[in-house]
DNA sequence: CATGAATGAGGCTTCATTCAT
DNA sequence: AATGAATGAAGCCTCATTCAT
């Protein structure tokens, strides 16, 4: 009976690279410097992921799953939305962006580049979906009274670019000054202005 | 004592590297693509630039300049600025950080591996450059009345956050409607609900 | 001392690996393929076979033995042989050869780099042997009137070399007419002419 | 203007590589043995050759058109053919087997790993016409009388069979004795005794 | 100036071997 | 005895850079 391989391991490999790739972008991330951050050797890094390509590929399309958990969720008490609910939905959703910083900047990197890497259909499909529950929300915030006559399309688009923008413009996102201003900003897309 | 070479060749160089680097990043573009696609040999890109990293020096530096031309010149119309202005004003923003789609990208690459790149020093100068002038719009329209009560600095944030983040996440930016989404929702940062 | 081991599993292995080794040579080999063609885990094959040398030694030198008493046991009939016996003998000949296609690629590959291999010098030990019997048997023909005028050293040279290239170059050898064209040229360089 | 590739060098690293993958099998041989052997550097083999597979294809079927050459002409003095002639042809023939040591190796390498080497087809094709014209040799030594009676094709796969035994089975090949040797055993296939 | 042959460092990947389970 | 995870040496190939023509 030999040992099976571990999901510890595989999950120290794969932050190592999460956070390489976030940092240095694919090609100048090395196998090399993948297994020294992640403490094991060489060698190890094929035991658990065929190539560099599915180590990369798991890293944009594995914490997906987190982000519809987290994002799409809403979509379930849109009866009982308030402007309240609203104001602590976006809160939450800038602070959810603003913390995942390693992986959205790899998500930056195949937006960036979307001819280049396969991973892109992926990662348009989810912001399909995110803008679909963006609109929902706009939609009974609207019928509820509590948004001003807006057009939904145009607050999902606006919505989504400026919480990816909010995340990648800057890199100084420890400061709580910023932090709200990007909650004040996010709400006023919304047409709510304080 | 400008150099003898041609400025033609260098511009088509020039060119070339932008719109590769643009579209495969640093690494994954070879000095050989781009030659081809400038359509010289590629031992004549060294006769123009020094390194492969001195092409992407002046990639991401060089077209600054405009930017700061077409971005920073409001800065001297302050005193007549007019709600209708500014609607205009933002319009032109959006316009032109939609078309710049190659430069924006290799900004984009640069900041989302900012200790990588450093480039980033002087992006980062022209974002505060860029903020500091938002901020006095932002001021004067509270002052002439036509702009809500607000904070200046959430403002020059945000902005520039949706600014890039409209230009960043989406591909498709032919499509007329998004561009006018776009406009409307850069207003309502400001507090402009129509 | 016999080692506790499966004989059985030995052979499993054995047999995988001529059959890998005769068909992709010694280096496109892989302890994996012949662990799989096997039907062991690969750590089984080091459990048998210290390296992969001694596997390959193994399937170089073994055989060998089968081959001596096929081969060589004619010695002992000498005084009762005949041009019947001599045919006979000689299509036992062909036919042998033809029927150890594996391990005969697998002696084809040493041979065709004889530095590389220290095998070589155990083949050339037996070749020598087979080519003694074949010359007793020239000079006994001759000596009964069953052969013409010939030299011994010659046929015993030029027999082998035969009876290998006959096994190497062509790869068609289920075709009977082909086996018969050997069998009769075979004789031919004995001198016999039917 | 730069320099153009050496046809001279390339024929170093052709040598070399021949050289090498004759002594030590294609997988063994590296490339870089084979830029230490032509006095090149590493990266100059691929100057001349885009793979270590090219380079491979390369010495199988290069050489081959030397072969067809020396040894498909005799098609054309079939009319003049004596037994005289045919004795110095097979002379020839052995001679030149003989002496292309290298590439033949090379050439065994290929036939005994037929599944694994494209290449194998070219030299099928060479076999053929080779065999054609032995078998126009034989036919028209039966009609002028100067052969007895045969049959063609068995003779065709003999010989071929015998050509190469000859060269792939003995490492010793100075030797006189051993080439007289085979020249005599080869006239004994077409039926020549002496 | 323009060209592209020559160079060799560095990256990905394969695979024999070791050894804990 | 059997297994397969861990390791790292070694090979192929790419590509930035140099420099002779």
């Amino acid at each position: 009976m030999a040992k099976p391989k571990s999901p510890k391991k595989r999950e120290e490999i794969f932050n190592a690279a999460l956070r390489l790739f976030s940092r240095n972008g694919y090609s100048k991330t090395t196998i090399k410097d993948i297994s020294e951050e992640a403490g094991v050797s060489f060698g190890t890094v094929f035991t658990y992921f065929e190539h560099k390509e599915a180590l990369f590929h798991a890293c944009v399309t594995e914490p997906l799953d987190e982000f519809r958990n987290h994002l799409l969720d809403a979509k379930e008490s849109l009866d009982t939305l308030t402007i309240d609910k609203l104001k602590s939905l976006v809160a939450q959703h800038i602070t959810f962006f603003l913390e995942k910083e390693d992986y959205l900047r790899v998500v930056q990197y195949v937006i960036g580049q979307p001819e280049r890497f396969s991973e892109m259909e992926m990662l348009d499909e989810f912001a399909e979906q995110f803008m679909e529950l963006v609109k929902a929300i706009v939609t009974t915030g609207m019928r509820k009274g509590f948004l001003p006559e807006s057009d939904p399309d145009e607050i999902g688009y606006g919505y989504l670019a400026f919480l990816m923008g909010a995340r990648l413009t800057f890199t100084d996102h420890a400061n709580v000054q910023l932090t709200n201003a990007f909650k004040n900003q996010a709400l006023r897309l919304f047409g709510v202005l304080d």
